[in-house]
Parts: structure tokens; sequence; C-alpha cells
DNA sequence: ATCTCTTTGACAATCATTCTCATTGAGACT
DNA sequence: AGTCTCAATGAGAATGATTGTCAAAGAGAT
């Protein structure tokens, strides 16, 4: 599981550090585009091609979107869950420790071992309920 | 949004047999070559149509792969969740009551109203732990 | 038959992601 | 500092799933 040699650049860096900053999920897409806007000029293969290593390595969560987008998240900071507005796509921190043990005792019984879940809840939110 | 209203035609009639027939995840772009190949002219427009349709009746679950892809599989009724193998991709339905009541509680205390989820639970199978 | 409205099909368009390959830069060694 | 090597990068092309377009076909009702 200790990685072995993966090259500090420059490029590296800077996505690293707008994932901390960012602190949520998001697309390759995106944190290119926000790469660009910063001054930063890192190639769109380069940051693809870093989050997956990234996510290889453990140190992301990707995940995919109802569309079939994939968005990634530092994954240093405690598991959680999103509540999403389906109208205007405000999000929500949730935690559920019950869905945390469940999903684990499910993976359990049935002979999984290294269980990992992803759950999102979209509904409407309060604003958005004309 | 309950639409219930859908005409019966051929080219649906083809891709909901074909599912019963496959009985497992298949993709859309699969199914339509397996329509064509058996003399089915079907569009491949009116497959994804068709699937998708299905799905948001409930008729069909849709789950992404790993790599993005959308697959299909006609579901037994009642709402479920799937334990996926990340190795061989074999897939077991569970179901999880306190899931759902759980996602119905949060979203509520959140203000959100008509709340859906997805959960997802992947591990690796017992015949893929070698 | 005829009218109306949904569904279909061929193909173009979109868009995330991956591939290609010439170029760059990091690390090691001298 | 010079050089060697190979992983990493970048620009753009390529891929491939999915969606959009719109004229034509078909289902249901009259």
């Amino acid at each position: 599981m200790t990685d072995t040699a993966r090259r500090p650049t420059r490029q590296r860096a800077a996505v690293e550090a707008l994932l901390v900053d960012i602190n949520d999920f998001i697309s390759a897409q995106n944190l290119h585009a926000r790469l660009r806007a910063q001054g930063q000029n890192v190639g769109l293969a380069t940051v693809y091609r870093t989050l997956q290593a990234m996510a290889t390595d453990g140190d992301v969560d990707m995940v995919r979107t109802a569309d079939g987008e994939a968005v990634y998240r530092q994954c240093s900071t405690g598991h959680h869950h999103h509540l999403v507005c389906r109208s205007c796509g405000r999000t929500v921190e949730v935690e559920g420790p019950a869905v945390e043990s469940w999903a684990d005792k499910i993976g359990a019984e049935k002979g999984f071992s290294d269980v990992q879940h992803t759950l999102e809840i979209v509904g409407t939110c309060a604003d958005c309920q004309t």
C-alpha cells in the first residue's frame, strides 16, 4: 500500500493544493478550468492523469455523478455523504454512522472484503419548492 | 409525475423482451447490437430513450460501471441496492429498510422534499480474494 | 380513412475521457 | 555544471458513449 515514487512536479502540487482548497467533490474538467483561471498552466490530460493516479493511490475519492461524470475529493477528512438539491444544486454534507456499519455488515455477510460505499441523496430544497 | 401513458411499440417490446432474456446488466450499446444481430431493426437512440424511460418508471435498474458506462437490468419489484464486486463485477441485490427511512428523515430535517437516494456498495467478493 | 400526437430512425453534435508523441524536467551520477 | 535517462507533461487528435434534430412512421381515437 505504501507507494512507489511519484515525482513531485509543479502540476501535481497545483492539483493537490486546489483539491485541499476546494474540499468538496469536483470534476477533472472543472478543476482544470480553475487552475487555468488561477493562471496555473496545466494541461487537461495532466489533470486527468494526476487525479487518476491519486485515486489509485488512495489519496482521493472518486465518485460518479448521475450523468456519469467522474468527480474527485480529497479524502483525508472524515467520510460523509451529500444531500443535493436537484434544482439548484445546493449541497449539504450529512453523516450517517448507521449506514456505514450497515454497509460493512452486509458486505461481510455476503463474503465481500474491502467494502466501500457511496450514497447520494437528492431532493428539492426548501428554496426551490415554489 | 407518474407517467403511465407509454405506447406499446414493436421497439419497446423488443427491448423489454431482450432484457428479460438477458436477466443481467447490459449496456445500451450492447443491447442495441444484440437486437440488430437478431434481425430486429431498432435505432440506437430509441434503445437509449426506451431504457431511460424504463429506468425512470422504475422498471429497470440503472447502474454505472467503473468506467462510467450505464448498464441496465430488469429489476425485481421494489427498491433495493447493489453490492458489486470490484474485480469480477458480480452483483448481489440487498435491501436496507433502515437506509430508506434514514435518508427520508435526513431530507426532511434539512427541508428537502421528494427525496430519493442511490447507494452503491463495492467490495471484493469471496471468489476474487485470491 | 382521417386526424393528432407520440415515437422512431438516421445522422449530426456534444462532451468527457483517453491516446499519441514530441518535448520537458527531475533525479542520479560524474 | 554537464549529461544521461526516463517519467511527466502538453497540445491536439481520437475515441466512444450519450444526446439532439427533425422529418417520417405508427398508435389510438373519431
